[in-house]
DNA sequence: CTACGATTGTGCAGTATTTCTCAAACTGTC
DNA sequence: GACAGTTTGAGAAATACTGCACAATCGTAG
């Protein structure tokens, strides 16, 4: 509905409701812009700005209902269903992701996999069967899929996400280190801790203490 | 020297950096703002002005020399040295990032890793043994590290946080899900894919197509 | 050696984002 | 019920960032 909401915004709403579900589970009751953002690093103002495109969910005088914030940003954000994501790339990094058990409480679930290397195609890993990538674009013709996870080599990251793309999926979570490009309509996220290092050597090497 | 550079710029640059090093790999010689614009989804515009913060690096008509330009690249974000990082939290997720093979050929290496489990101690991991958290303080007394990796629970990370900057360690890799505050003089880079889906949720809810 | 097409570096204008500020409104107290 | 102390929501100001536009410069070709 209401997409000229600036991007920086969208993006903090998930620490955001990370940070009051967690006040959810203590049992607090209420909680201020300003406490909230103590506790996040970020200024009141910038909470309360951000929370001001969606709609007026505090009080005066008292601050934000910790449980109906917490519900109002999970179904502003989707977060109130599952979600289904398929892996592309089956290699160290792959395993990892499958392995890790992150995802499944917040609703993202690894339907499938897919690798190119015809050596793992039908094997199994945990609960899930490996598919040789050719079957790719005839899966996602009969199924839903909502996210792509691709954790292939940077060299073959290009086609997997056309092929992704073409299949209909909308959100791409991109661990390979390689820049892409995708219509507008898609959303991509890039995982790499190598660039983030990359950007903190530089403070390392000028602000020498 | 010059820390009044916009931080977007400087995360930008390892991205710049990156595809340099491919063009030089595969032996072009110039390569126009333009051109890399497109390689990477920015407009020229931008390339240029994020360089010219750091020096004039291009020829007019011509373009940017591809083995200048990276190497100045290189040496801006200090990647022609090595970096030591130490990992804390050494479970499922600290093992795939110790079995990761994307840090070393970019000059950083983990050169120990620590866990608070009594268990793990003296345990070998590849080549490195496993020390107790209890040893981390005395180690970074004795130890120059550049860059700590908290890859602990979100509810153990602020005090391995602190002990991290207590120590002297002024980058931090942050896979723990949590909000962290340090030192302004100390950088974070915060790794989390969760987030990243959260916020891609928002559009797919959104922009039902 | 001149003309032409290409491309940089940068001042400036245009957007985008953050922060300030304060009236309005809520809670609790006397 | 009036008052004091808080805290929100949002317009306005301030700041930050991006993209435009063009003079200056380079390489090439005739």
């Amino acid at each position: 509905m209401p997409i000229d909401i600036p991007a920086v915004v969208i993006d903090r709403l998930p620490i955001y409701a990370r940070s009051l579900n967690n006040l959810e589970a203590e049992g607090r009751d209420v909680v201020s812009s300003h406490e909230l953002g103590i506790l996040l690093g970020v200024t009141p103002a910038q909470i309360r700005k951000d929370l001001s495109y969606f709609g007026r969910f505090g009080k005066q005088g008292r601050g934000y209902n910790v449980q109906r914030l917490a519900l109002e940003l999970r179904q502003i954000l989707g977060l109130d269903r599952q979600w289904s994501m398929i892996l592309v790339g089956v290699g160290h990094l792959g395993r990892a992701i499958l392995s890790y058990d992150g995802f499944q409480p917040q609703g993202f679930i690894i339907v499938d996999a897919f690798d190119i290397d015809p050596e793992l195609g039908g094997t199994s890993i945990g609960k899930l069967t490996v598919h040789p990538v050719s079957e790719l674009q005839g899966y996602l013709a009969r199924n839903q899929v909502d996210i792509g996870i691709v954790a292939v080599p940077a060299s073959n990251a290009e086609p997997i996400i056309a092929e992704l793309v073409n299949g209909g999926v909308r959100s791409i979570l991109n661990y390979a280190a390689t820049a892409i490009s995708v219509p507008s309509r898609v959303q991509v996220r890039n995982i790499d801790p190598v660039l983030a290092l990359q950007s903190m050597t530089f403070y390392l090497k000028n602000n020498s203490c």
